[in-house]
DNA sequence: CTTAGATACTTGCAACTGAAACATTTGCGC
DNA sequence: GCGCAAATGTTTCAGTTGCAAGTATCTAAG
């Protein structure tokens, strides 16, 4: 057997995938806003209004969860729904001042957490690492 | 702004991971085994009998997730339960007959899928990647 | 030997999720 | 323009999950 299972790339990317999520969801959970809910904020923050349909592909989120997750932030006056008059398919999803202010401070602590990460790592590696995770999304996709 | 979310390494590495676990579960959903389940299989059938305990941290699942997975895999006859006499508390999965057959055969298709994935990628990035995972995962357990 | 506390797992319950059904709007072919 | 298929979200419902509480076993102190 030349196979050896924790030493595949699934195995090592859901572990480490699960460890930062639970490590980073601890650290902003005094703020009531979840894991998802923070990647929806900061990709509005910093991308501007989307359609449901591009955040969930964006979020890598189910659409049905995410309609429902829109809605409790929505609730929470973070982002709004609005039906552009062009296209009355689409939803467009906008962040709010309020919104926009929590994404700053969130996003504050995912670049501290990210530096701890990354810690002493070289620098190249890490944009190495970043190529090869692209890649990899992109050729699934086309799998 | 020298954040930019969709660069950071928790996002992409959710990207890749989900992308890789949802088209991973859909190759093997004929054999009706999930992706949780396909990993305890591979990790009992590599590396022997594991307490639920150990099982879950190497998988990344809930015990209580697990101990109720454990529950109908045993039902399909792919492992056992056991409690071993000079421990009461422990219960020890042992894998079946039939579910290392069934774990062999996914692994075979869990390697073609890395191949797949890897494909004309660099031998050594993909190593190196590799360690990286490894590295963020240890990292990140005593942060 | 008894009992308090720790360990390892299981189960009950409320909350969440995903797939499928539904609703609405748009665009296309005639 | 009219009817029908495709696109886009939302809702429903059955199944799943995670937390907290419960059970069983072990360890150790007195």
């Amino acid at each position: 057997m030349d196979y050896w299972f924790t030493d595949s790339l699934p195995y090592l990317l859901n572990r480490a995938g699960v460890a930062l999520g639970e490590t980073f969801s601890r650290r902003i959970a005094r703020y009531e806003v979840t894991l998802p809910m923070y990647r929806v904020l900061a990709i509005l923050r910093q991308t501007g209004p989307k359609s449901l349909g591009e955040l969930s592909s964006l979020v890598s989120v189910e659409m049905s969860t995410l309609s429902r997750m829109i809605g409790t932030m929505a609730k929470a006056g973070q982002v709004t729904r609005i039906r552009p008059p062009e296209n009355g398919r689409v939803v467009s999803i906008e962040i709010t001042a309020k919104g926009a202010a929590l994404a700053d401070e969130l996003m504050q602590i995912a670049m501290q957490f990210e530096r701890g990460i990354l810690g002493d790592m070289d620098a190249a590696a890490a944009e190495e690492l970043k190529t090869l995770l692209r890649q990899i999304s992109q050729r699934i996709d086309k799998l």
